[in-house]
DNA sequence: GAGTTACAGGTTTTT
DNA sequence: CCTGTAACTC
């Protein structure tokens, strides 16, 4: 009786508190299993497509709803996108107040955020600066130059990646100073002084109050490792955890995540190891196979079915992702539909491509009753956007950039953040040296670096030296000085104001005081106009920031208080293109990278520049794991489509201005045939057989001008001439366009104006040309960027 | 110190 | 093709 009572009373409440559908019938049985298993260690396997996300939303909110508290979750995401989608769903299944209590985010910006709550323990300010890699770069080249090392032999690109490398093991600088392998290494590649650089840079970002990206996670190691209570307030807190996309995690990461599960081990890990596809960033398969080792009883559940993808686009995908040799056995099915076979497209150039697949999109389009937003074109390099772009726009198609030069990494962007990052934390060494002269204010280059090397000799911060003058001896004059001393009050009133004004007041003020608005708004050139534009942008954002509803901020800050800059600035560096909101009109033609498109699904996907040297990448055919990580993400492109999936690839290609020429991608040829739709007429041959290489012609047929005019036909409202290509061995028949004085020309930066003078034989031609507003100028046509206006 | 011009050098992929 | 910087003039 008391049992039935019991039964009936939890068959209500399940009735009351679920969804009235069970979502646990929506599931398959691998699926149900990995959801329902909570307690302990387990680790699931999840084919492409295979409703992976479905089962962590279902996963926690099943958690949530079997008595879990929200406030001991943690769930880790890889991208900021995926976790607030995810929040999003979740909310609609528990409440929304218990949804937000969750701890979902991208492991930086959940430990960025860990990070400022314990900064002082580390001897950090909570609001420390975090660098993105533009600024680590800038810190360790002004490193390098004043060690008076060659920079060409300690290149920034090559040290930072090594210092991040080094980072991502946890091998601080003093271990790898004290790290006999690492130095004989580094004495090898000819580079032994890469430990002091190492050295030198850690203690200049602590000095500056800064992390860059690999500290968030070093840091967090540090901290969970030196302070116990610490580690047990957190461990208690994050009961269950579970970590999406566990394939692309990093030793770093994987640690943070295995201590924090140590005392309760309720710890989920979702993966799949044929789409890791980040080993250049540190990821490594390795971490499942750890996991296998630290949790021997964990469980494991494959998840092999998938709904997203036509039989041929399943079948096909397994043909490529089988030449890999590294990976875990498993056996992705579909029980869909056939569909289209994979189509193969060739072009004669880059931009021939880009309109061969618009009008592709374009009949598709009319054909099928499809909107924009069903389709997408993936890249291997951001570079390659460009031609796609050119001709969708030819073609009236909407499209939508994603990544590529993002948003926030815009020099006008950074210059006004640079304002926003001094005002929060002075001592910011790389805010401070790029505003302290922007918009010019009389301190140059030998004032800053007479400040510079004060400030290396005293050990202190710049700002220090700036602000304390008297203290130091730094050999500045008291010109100088005055201006230096205005410039910190400017800085200090913005900082004064902090607390009591909201971010956009204070953003806004910042901005017109300083000059960044009217310095921008005075440029009428195109780029100066959008340069404009961009700031207004981020400024609407501060505002939109303030007015948004307190429910979209972090828990600390969901109380009534004053949205600051300072909040608004905490994770800014950590946003990437993906996470700004969207404008209203959303029926757009995505555009993006492979790496960008994880995670993502189209029903009609382009894969362009199918080239060898360009997917694969060069770079990447030197060694097998290499390759095969090249292949795993041609893997992770042909798995993003549901539909039809559509290779591309040209014949010649631009580079750097000139045609050079390519030859198909042999993961085409990787496909099993069975799936795939060749192009037909002629060169078929090099897609199966690359001996032929040898007897290719390479001389080209045409010049290089003469073909891109026969691809390209310009729009009858583009009729400017361009000409601005200096003589190449590829196009030595160029011809100028014969330019007379007296004529309208265009200057991309200077604008309209009249050549007045021509001299000079060509290819050295002279023109002097008096610009409206700009006076004259003499210009060596062979560089400068002139159009006719014919 | 500011503003040009002349020229070298660089391309994966991202938090 | 682009961007950054060394070298030059004012």
């Amino acid at each position: 009786m008391v049992l039935c009572e019991k039964l009936c009373s939890y068959i209500l409440s399940r009735w009351l508190i679920f969804d009235p559908m069970n979502y646990l019938d929506e599931l398959n049985e691998a699926q149900r299993k990995a959801v329902e298993n909570i307690e302990g260690p387990s680790m699931v396997i999840a084919g492409a497509g295979s409703g992976k996300t479905r089962v962590l939303t279902y996963r926690i909110t099943h958690m949530i709803h079997s008595g879990i508290d929200a406030f001991n979750i943690l769930s880790l995401t890889f991208t900021n996108k995926a976790a607030k989608e995810m929040k999003g769903r979740i909310a609609s299944q528990v409440s929304g107040s218990e949804a937000r209590n969750i701890w979902m985010g991208t492991f930086h910006s959940i430990f960025a955020r860990i990070l400022r709550t314990e900064s002082e323990k580390l001897g950090y300010p909570s609001n420390f600066t975090i660098y993105d890699s533009q600024d680590s770069k800038n810190l360790i080249k002004a490193i390098v130059k004043e060690l008076g090392l060659d920079d060409k032999i300690y290149k920034p690109n090559i040290i930072s990646n090594r210092i991040s490398n080094a980072k991502n093991n946890l091998v601080s600088a003093k271990a790898y100073l004290n790290n006999t392998t690492i130095q004989a290494d580094d004495r090898q590649s000819a580079k032994p002084k890469l430990g002091e650089i190492y050295e030198i840079y850690s203690k200049r970002c602590f000095k500056a109050g800064a992390m860059d990206f690999d500290d968030l996670l070093f840091k967090t190691n540090v901290l969970l490792r030196d302070f116990p209570d610490v580690l047990f307030k957190y461990q208690d807190k994050f009961r269950y955890i579970m970590v999406d996309e566990f394939q692309d995690t990093n030793f770093s990461q994987y640690l943070i995540v295995k201590t924090l599960a140590a005392r309760f081990e309720n710890i989920c890990v979702v993966g799949d190891d044929a789409q890791s596809i980040y080993a250049f960033r540190g990821a490594s398969i390795q971490n499942i196979l750890n996991f296998k080792k630290d949790y021997p009883d964990a469980k494991t559940f494959k998840l092999e079915q998938n709904y997203r993808s036509t039989d041929t686009i399943v079948k096909a995908a397994n043909s490529i992702i089988e030449k890999n040799k590294d990976q875990i056995q498993k056996d992705v099915w579909t029980s869909n539909e056939t569909g289209a076979p994979i189509k193969v497209l060739r072009s004669l150039t880059d931009n021939e491509e880009g309109l061969t697949i618009a009008s592709e999109i374009f009949t598709e389009k009319l054909n099928g009753q499809r909107k924009n937003l069903d389709f997408a074109i993936l890249y291997r390099t951001n570079a390659q956007s460009r031609a796609m772009e050119e001709s969708l726009r030819r073609k009236d198609i909407p499209y939508r950039i994603y990544g590529g030069l993002s948003f926030y990494q815009r020099k006008e962007i950074k210059d006004l953040l640079g304002y926003y990052r001094l005002v929060l934390n002075p001592k910011d060494e790389e805010a401070l040296k790029r505003v302290i002269n922007y918009p010019a204010r009389g301190i140059g280059k030998t004032t800053l670096d007479k400040v510079i090397i004060a400030a290396n000799t005293y050990d202190v911060s710049l700002w220090d030296i700036i602000t304390k003058p008297s203290e130091y001896n730094s050999g500045l004059s008291g010109a100088i000085l005055g201006k230096l001393q205005q410039f910190a009050t400017m800085i200090l009133s913005f900082k004064a104001q902090h607390d009591k004004k909201n971010a956009y007041d204070l953003g806004q003020e910042i901005a017109s005081t300083v000059g960044i608005l009217t310095d921008l708004y005075n440029d009428k050139s195109p780029e100066g106009v959008s340069r404009y534009e961009n700031v207004q942008e981020l400024l609407n954002g501060l505002k939109e920031f303030i007015g948004e509803d307190a429910e979209e901020l972090p828990l600390e800050e969901a109380v009534n208080e004053v949205k600051t800059l300072g909040i608004f600035m905490q994770d800014i560096a950590l946003l990437t293109d993906a996470d700004k909101k969207d404008d209203n009109d959303n029926d757009k033609v995505t555009l993006m990278t492979i790496h960008a498109a994880k995670g993502l699904e189209f029903p009609f996907v382009y894969i362009v520049g199918l080239e060898e040297n360009l997917f694969p990448s060069q770079l990447s055919l030197n060694s097998r794991a290499d390759l095969e990580e090249e292949r795993r993400l041609f893997y992770v492109a042909v798995t993003r489509g549901e539909t039809k999936v559509t290779l591309s690839y040209a014949t010649s290609r631009y580079k750097w201005g000139n045609l050079t020429y390519c030859e198909p991608s042999r993961f085409i040829g990787e496909i099993d045939s069975k799936y795939i739709e060749l192009p037909s007429g002629e060169p078929t041959r090099n897609v199966t057989r690359f001996s032929d290489r040898t007897t290719f012609d390479r001389t080209p047929k045409k010049s290089a001008s003469q073909q891109t005019k026969t691809f390209t036909a310009p729009s009858p409202r583009q009729k400017l001439v361009k000409m601005n290509s200096a003589p190449t061995p590829s196009n030595s028949n160029y011809v100028a366009p014969k330019l007379s004085e007296g004529m309208k020309v265009e200057h991309e930066r200077f604008g309209e104006g009249t050549i007045t003078v021509l001299e000079g034989p060509y290819p050295n031609q002279k023109a002097t040309v008096s610009f409206a507003g700009h006076g004259e100028k003499k210009l060596l046509l062979k560089f400068a960027k002139l159009r006719v206006l014919s």
